[in-house]
DNA sequence: AAGTGGACCTGCTAGC
DNA sequence: TGCTAGCAGGTCCACT
């Protein structure tokens, strides 16, 4: 489910709540994809800081107070399935809930089916295991100083396809399956051009479409295909306004109304893309 | 070195 | 109705 706008709807809808609670119990369910690297009782009586976000991953600090818990924090990812919920009361735990930060101020559970998510303890944001899983992340795409320019540069000579340089996030993080998708159509580029072909131009229009989709998708909550929803438990809304993902076989919006032209589906590094074949060119 | 494919794990749906 | 194949929002790792 997660790409960045689920991301940060997520940690924006409990953030403020969490901040300043005292961490009072743990609870650990099935494993997750990597250990969580402490024992759960070091945790208890440190006090939660500011949850923050880079990338897909959100860092919630975690303080020594009171001469008890552990300073450092927890880096959480929702892989493909996971949210996040935050609720004053503790529900029973189901079968896919993981992880429970019990706090003074609520719970805060993640629930993930397919546990490719993760809950790991590290010191410190710029120390392992924290600093190792963040190493290969490019640039966030709403910094201001990254440009169209730097995805040329990084792109010069490569012959991976656009798309896939997109979703490996090695360059400019956030874009997932459904966003990159939706952005190589915004800037109406083939998904299957070799990244190195891009010309600069073309990559500033990139870049550009890539902030406006992850910006609008910010704005309505995300997308909820299956049953995505923030830790408040409100679904996102952007499914609705796809124009590629998920429409193999229906008209183009922009160009297949009148001449029936169909959003095709082909599998590139064994994910699918959506894409039209007249809008997008190579 | 860059590029490819497999791995992780479970649930849902379409099709027979 | 029941089974199976194929698909799913991510990303790390091993191999060519």
């Amino acid at each position: 489910m997660p790409e960045l706008p689920e991301v940060e709807v997520t940690r924006q809808s409990f953030a403020d709540r969490i901040d300043g609670a005292r961490v009072e119990a743990v609870r650990v369910g099935k494993p997750l994809r990597w250990p969580l690297g402490v024992a759960p009782a070091e945790l208890l009586g440190a006090e939660v800081g500011a949850a923050s976000r880079r990338g897909k991953y959100i860092w919630l600090p975690l303080r020594r107070a009171a001469g008890r818990g552990i300073d450092g924090g927890l880096l959480l990812h929702l892989g493909m399935s996971g949210s996040l919920s935050f609720s004053s009361t503790s529900a029973p735990a189901g079968v896919h809930d993981h992880f429970d930060l019990i706090t003074s101020s609520g719970v805060l559970r993640l629930t993930d089916p397919r546990r490719f998510g993760a809950v790991v303890w590290s010191p410190a944001l710029d120390q392992p295991p924290a600093s190792r899983l963040l190493a290969a992340l490019g640039r966030e795409p709403f910094d201001p100083a990254l440009t169209g320019a730097d995805l040329h540069t990084a792109w010069r000579g490569k012959r991976v396809s656009v798309k896939q340089a997109l979703l490996a996030g090695d360059v400019v993080v956030g874009a997932g399956n459904i966003y990159a998708c939706e952005a190589l159509f915004m800037a109406g580029i083939d998904p299957r051009l070799p990244c190195g072909r891009l010309s600069r131009p073309r990559c500033d229009r990139l870049l550009e479409a890539v902030r406006a989709v992850l910006r609008r998708a910010l704005e309505v909550g995300g997308t909820s295909l299956r049953n995505f929803k923030d830790a408040h438990g409100d679904p996102g809304a952007f499914q609705f306004e796809a124009k590629v993902y998920g429409r193999e076989g229906q008209s183009c919006t922009t160009c297949g109304v009148a001449s029936g032209v169909k959003i095709r589906r082909v599998v590139q590094g064994q994910r699918s893309t959506f894409f039209c074949p007249v809008c997008q060119r190579r």
